[in-house]
DNA sequence: AACTGGTTTTACCATTTGTAAAAAAATATT
DNA sequence: AATATTTTTTTACAAATGGTAAAACCAGTT
């Protein structure tokens, strides 16, 4: 029997006595499998046989923890916003009592770590970013200018600034951006300069960059009274 | 009989007398519909036949003018990075005896302009760039990084800085990745503020963000002794 | 050993895609 | 006006895609 609803399967799995090992594995594979292609093309380039070559199994396996490519999509999408949902709350933290070069550095590593062990969210963003404009032809994409939107209250909450709004928004902005650019697309920026995308020579280049855009920056947001 | 070679068909309707207008304008008509379908979605999503809709016409004359969907969409890059290689020329020009907010104001001013009037190649850019590191599938992009590297090189001779070379190549990496950023996906910008991407206001944000992540970083890559 | 449930694969379908050739229409030439 | 040439449309096709159903497989249970 297949799983129709999204959860039924799982809780099926989970009754008949066993292990819910089996089928949580498989749909976890599928997953993985579809995060790798998802981040290496833009959805409609990506195929669902694509997919399955990539995670080597056929691809109307798919259909049986999907019930299509779109909630396969949505749940990659779920999946990577879920996991900077919670990282982003742990990159922001303790940084109010630094300087504007200490707290972004300390940021910017946080987050460069990070990218070390999860580096296909941003890719996936990346790759449909230029498609916002068209939503409803990318499946549960919603949910990555919502999660930027709560990042953002999240930033303005632990990093308090004394600047007005729509400048600490537009800061914010530009650093969410410039995060997304270098991490989502690394080999349009590190080719220029003759480095390995995924190479430490280039997320030191990256760190550098964004710390020789922001720093100054910063310090002109910093509450002019704050003691470091 | 039908155009297998990009220049026999031009020749030909240039050598029977009459004006060539017939062909170039069915040719200029075609590259328009591509320019436009091409700046909303990225290369393997957009299909010949939208881009007939999109013109009015019926997709296989697309064959009579380009022989293969890869030829049309090199022919569209061809053309961008054409116009980008002319705009560059200018946007540069006498830079390098103002200050540097006054130069940067005057440089993001010219590209403002330029992506109001030619709204799409920033788009087309910015809808494959996720694609760079896979250039195969992309047929004509290389073209992209190699205008990239080009205006890298007229800036760095346009506008002389007194800043090691890495440091140059950086600050030019980084503004350039910002224009193609907010004026590729201005949607992907624009909505977080609630502005409309099309609006000047949004113009107006891309040019206050711009000065301010990049005219402090600037003033340090200027000539100490130089006289504004 | 036979059965039962969940899981995976095989085979297939309808649609869309890029490409192709031939027919039709429009234009130019004599 | 009749013919030749160029341009556009009609029609068709093979490959790839997302989706579907049925068969095969596999693990426990009886």
């Amino acid at each position: 029997m297949e799983a129709s609803k999204e959860t039924s399967k799982r809780v099926k799995a989970n009754s008949n006595g066993a292990d819910p090992k089996k089928s949580e594995l498989a749909r976890e594979k599928i997953l993985q499998a579809a995060k790798e292609v998802f981040s290496r093309q833009p959805y409609h380039a990506a195929s669902l046989r694509a997919i399955a070559k990539q995670g080597g199994f056929d691809h109307p396996l798919i259909r049986y923890y999907f019930p299509t490519k779109a909630a396969l999509f949505t749940a990659v999408v779920e999946r990577i916003v879920l996991e900077f949902g919670d990282a982003h709350l742990i990159w922001l933290q303790d940084l109010d009592t630094l300087s504007p070069s200490q707290g972004l550095g300390l940021l910017v590593d946080r987050v460069l770590v990070y990218d070390r062990q999860y580096p296909h969210g941003t890719c996936i963003i990346m790759q449909n970013i230029a498609q916002v404009d068209r939503l409803d032809a990318l499946p549960g994409y919603r949910l990555v200018p919502e999660l930027f939107a709560r990042i953002g209250s999240s930033f303005r909450k632990k990093v308090p600034l004394s600047a007005p709004e729509d400048e600490i928004d537009m800061f914010f902005s530009c650093l969410i951006a410039a995060f997304v650019n270098f991490l989502g697309a690394p080999a349009a920026h590190a080719r220029r300069m003759g480095m390995d995308p995924a190479s430490t020579e280039y997320a030191q280049w990256v760190r550098k960059a964004i710390m020789a855009q922001f720093v100054p920056w910063l310090g002109k947001l910093a509450l002019p009274f704050s003691t470091y």
